[in-house]
RNA sequence: AGGGCCUUAGCUCAGUUGGUUAGAGCACCUGCAUGACAUGCAGGGGGUCGGCGGUUCGAGUCCGCCAGGCCCUACCA
């Protein structure tokens, strides 16, 4: 074994002996236990975000695997139908050409081609994290059967009159040609300004003062609306304006929509292009004038000299024309909030189209219900608000999208617009019994990449057939998600789970945080501090990372501040920790859903861990690799103090771990291992099994004993790290298993370790702890005194009672090897008292005589420090039990708790006083 | 506008139903090449738990108000 661990060599060749053994594929057992993976974009690549989920997933697949549980974690990647799109788009945009230049079926057969090409990127990474999906089962939702599943879906949601078709307005995204759904629209406040026009009145003097924060909507109004008790216009209600620039007489409505307090309590209605002025328009019957196309230019619909302006130009038009008429009443700054698409970044326009909906009203309610009943548990459980206060508000689900990218809508037209929906072609004729002379042509669009995602669950299943898998491992056990994507993915998949199947697609929805850089700042490509995990595992070059984070910039002037900033974060780039390194640094973060603030440091504190247990591991080895450890034979063992000890320790472990995992709470569970493993096994048990194994008169019965249990207590950890760090534990494992006795070709199929009441020794414990703290109590000594560790020390006991006595008799191989103390001796009630140093444990008094060691006036200081902190502590203790209400009141066991302590502090204190008097004496 | 979350050591974070002297890692200081490990060992220092008030014998923990930070939802033209 090499001194130091070497992740690099051991993760890809354990990997691949997993995968082509099979090994992550159900292995059978009684319960069954399945994960599906939140499909990433096929084109994507991995993120710390990823890292994060799959290191959670696969801690869960690996520990209900091993626990014996039938389990499958079902791997896939999802089209994402505008991204991927839009890749496309930008790289025949390169070559000079757009998708209508090649036509849809070339263009398709190009995104083929790209995802074919960059598809597989993720899945290798998602590799690299040691993420045990079963790769044979892997899914696309645009392959045949998840199509297929789509398909089926949208009939059947249409037959039931689920899904319609209707004339809307929505969110459209003039970039990219297409609606998108509310969620896909990013608000954020912009400084902008608000315009007041003038609007005068038709047939009489004066006009009206209404504000907009888009003049070039004016082109489309089609009323303007007041308070109706608003006095100020009461008069006016029912007359009419004459709207400049189109001059077009439009009503003065009342609606009490409008808010009197707000600018001048007129508001112009443009019902066609503005969510709330459809709503209006609607109650008060206004026409829609819809004065935009696709590409958010002035259509015909206004007058001549704006048409075919673009919306930003259009403006700026409509604001000179209406100043130069004397229309402009004024410019104030304002800040509002601006719609953006997700993807495109371009400014999102309500305009008015025919769309496919799903009436999610009706499908919320049983959705909710599942939720409210426990039927599906969030964790953390204030999710569940989130869920319940959009799932309550809900608006139907616009899942059609004008891309070619995407599950084509099974819809057909005839030359009357009327619609069919079927099958195919030919099922739809049939159905409709429509001849041949009827022409017919499919709908453009396709649909939501998130209506394919909703059927995830079951859909990769082999969904509508009802397959084994499908009744083995539906519904599923945990979804581990991000919060973002709640009501995109989670409320839409319980929605379609429930209806299409009448169960839930999950019993739990772990929610986790986010994963930000270590100044708390959101990961963006924009912002240029991108970490990619791999290149944590691997390490990158400072230069290599720099261009890494400038190259295929936006905004390229950005280049210059993250080259700097990189530089200053990471002067000598990343280093390599490998993966298990990085696992257990998502792990020890993930406490309770909230966001993780990414530290370097504490990568590279578990990668020391990693270190760690490589060379505790290679001691163990080393002692007992050709020896007898009675793990073969019947021969005799004898365990000592220490070996009842860890054996006890690695139980409570056992049983910490196995709490926090139930409560999905791996930083606890990463904690008590790393505790365990670093603060137990090796600090203390490893040391104390020295004293037996390097002492020659030892017994064979003893060191057998030792072996037995150093091999043993290894073995057993390391199955329970085994989840959280797959491969140090398996190449580890493959020379420690078999030493322990156990057999098999890989640790990821061994059981789980369960808790055992039987080997909890509380008498080992407390004999440990009183070891531990006469041990530490000379060490205190020796650090402070700065004795070096090499130098022996003879060491004096006093006071004491019986049980200090046998304990010291039993143990004192124990002592002397691991606080390097050459004698020791019991002072006797009249012994005098040599000037010595003091240390205490419990009642027993350590001393080390100062003769040519200790400086008097550092022990006089470090008793004082003692002694104040122990007054300090009296004074508080004192002040308690004098408080009659507490004496009264309090539980009698705390009350006794105090008193002990307190009789506890008196002693100790009395003692050091002494000690200290006689010091200063000399 | 409504709702939620957060504020604990220099930094990143734990702290179950209120009950020892509030913990860990990193960083810091001191000593050390000791036969698993210097990616190490041993010792040490460091916090009025954001502020104010309340409930209680007792509050980091429960309640209210305030300050600061983050997020979500809805959006007033």
């Amino acid at each position: 074994m090499d001194k130091t661990f070497q992740p690099t060599n051991i993760e890809t060749r354990w990997y691949q002996e997993w995968e082509d053994k099979g090994y992550f594929a159900p292995q059978g057992g009684e319960q069954a236990y399945s994960i599906m993976i939140p499909p990433p974009n096929v084109t994507g690549s991995l993120h710390m975000g990823h890292g994060f989920q799959e290191a959670i997933m696969d801690a869960l697949i690996r520990y209900h695997r091993m626990s014996g549980y039938n389990t499958l974690w079902q791997p896939g990647t999802d089209h994402a139908g505008i991204a991927t799109q839009m890749v496309v788009e930008r790289q025949l945009e390169a070559q000079g050409i757009n998708r209508h230049d090649l036509g849809r079926e070339k263009f398709i057969e190009q995104v083929w081609k790209w995802k074919e090409k960059s598809g597989g990127a993720i899945t290798q990474q998602m590799r690299r994290l040691g993420a045990s999906l079963d790769w044979s089962r892997e899914r696309f939702t645009m392959d045949p059967g998840l199509s297929a599943a789509v398909q089926e879906v949208f009939i059947r949601l249409y037959r039931e009159g689920l899904i319609y078709r209707g004339q809307r307005l929505v969110n459209w995204d003039p970039a990219l040609h297409t609606a998108i759904s509310d969620l896909e629209v990013i608000s954020e406040e912009e400084q902008g300004h608000m315009w007041h026009f003038k609007y005068p009145l038709a047939g009489a003097q004066g006009h009206l003062i209404v504000a907009t924060t888009r003049p070039e909507t004016m082109l489309g109004d089609c009323a303007v609306a007041v308070h109706p008790e608003d006095e100020r216009y009461a008069g006016l209600i029912g007359s009419t304006v004459m709207l400049p620039l189109c001059d077009r007489e439009i009503p003065i409505i009342a609606d009490e929509y409008v808010d009197r307090e707000f600018g001048t309590g007129c508001v112009k209605i443009t019902p066609a292009h503005d969510f709330n002025d459809y709503e209006m328009g609607r109650r008060h019957e206004l026409p829609l004038i819809n004065i935009l196309n696709d590409d958010a230019a002035i259509n015909d619909n206004a007058p001549e000299s704006y048409r075919g302006l673009d919306r930003v130009e259009a403006r700026q038009r409509v604001i000179a024309d209406m100043d130069a008429l004397g229309f402009l009443d004024k410019v104030v700054d304002h800040t509002l909030s601006v719609p953006r698409g997700d993807r495109s970044g371009v400014v999102i326009e309500p305009y008015l189209t025919d769309q496919w909906y799903v009436d999610a009203k009706k499908m919320a309610t049983p959705a909710i219900a599942a939720v409210e009943n426990g039927d599906i548990q969030f964790v953390p459980k204030q999710w569940e608000n989130t869920y319940f206060a959009w799932m309550r508000d809900i608006q139907d689900w616009c899942i059609s999208r004008q891309l070619w990218w995407g599950h084509r809508i099974p819809a057909w037209y005839d030359a009357d617009g009327n619609f069919y929906v079927g099958e195919s072609e030919e099922a739809v004729r049939k159905d409709n019994t429509l001849g041949d002379e009827i022409m017919l042509r499919q709908d453009e669009d396709v649909l939501d990449t998130w209506f394919s995602s909703a059927l995830w669950t079951f859909s990769t299943l082999g969904w509508p057939d009802e397959t084994e898998e499908l009744v083995t491992f539906h519904p599923s056990s945990v979804l581990v998600t991000g919060f973002d994507i709640i009501f995109f993915w989670v409320a839409r998949m319980i929605m379609m789970a429930l209806h299409l199947r009448q169960e839930v697609p999950f019993h739990t929805v772990y929610i986790h945080g986010l994963v930000r850089d270590s100044e708390g700042q959101k990961m963006s490509k924009s912002k240029g501090n991108v970490i990619d995990p791999i290149d944590l595992i691997d390490g990158i070059e400072l230069d290599e990372l720099i261009l890494k984070r400038t190259s295929g910039l936006m905004q390229p002037q950005l280049a210059t501040k993250i080259e700097k900033s990189t530089r200053r974060q990471f002067p000598n780039g990343i280093a390599s920790y490998g993966t298990d390194a990085l696992r257990f640094t998502y792990y020890s973060l993930a406490s309770t859903g909230r966001d993780i603030k990414f530290d370097i440091g504490r990568i590279e504190g578990y990668r020391n861990f990693c270190n760690k247990i490589w060379n505790a591991a290679r001691y163990v080895l080393m002692n007992c690799e050709t020896e007898d450890c009675g793990t073969q034979t019947d021969a005799p063992v004898e365990l000592s103090l220490a070996d009842r000890w860890i054996i006890s320790k690695v139980q409570e472990t056992t049983a910490e771990v196995a709490r926090a995992v139930a409560n999905y709470r791996f930083d606890m569970a990463s904690q008590a291992l790393y505790e365990f493993i670093w603060n137990e096994y090796c600090d203390w048990y490893l040391e104390l099994s020295k004293s037996v194994l390097w002492d020659d008169n030892a017994s064979r019965e003893a060191k057998r004993g030792t072996r037995q249990t150093l091999i043993r207590v290894l073995e057993i950890w390391l199955r329970l790290l085994h989840p959280m760090m797959p491969f140090i534990t398996e190449e580890i494992w493959q020379s420690v298993g078999p030493l322990a006795g156990k057999s098999g070709p890989t640790i990821m199929l061994q059981p789980y370790p369960e808790p055992n009441e039987h080997d909890i020794d509380l008498r080992a414990n407390e004999n440990i702890e009183w070891l531990k703290l006469v041990i530490e109590g000379v060490r205190n000594i020796r650090g402070e005194m700065n004795i070096p560790p090499g130098k022996e020390l003879s060491v004096l006991l006093r006071k004491g009672d019986e049980n200090d006595r046998s304990r010291l008799a039993k143990n004192s191989q124990y002592l002397r090897k691991l606080a390097k103390i050459e004698t020791i001796e019991w002072l006797a009630k009249d012994d005098d008292v040599p000037l010595a140093a003091t240390a205490l444990a419990g009642e027993l008094e350590i001393l080390v005589p100062m003769a040519g060691l200790i400086d008097k006036d550092i022990e006089i200081a470090r008793l004082t420090r003692e002694i104040s902190k122990l007054e300090a502590d009296l004074t508080r203790l004192q002040g308690k039990l004098g408080n009659a209400a507490f004496v009264d009141k309090a539980p009698a066991a705390v009350v006794a708790k105090e008193q002990d302590k307190m009789q506890t502090q008196l002693q100790a204190l009395t003692t050091l006083q002494e000690q200290l008097q006689r010091i200063r004496d000399i």
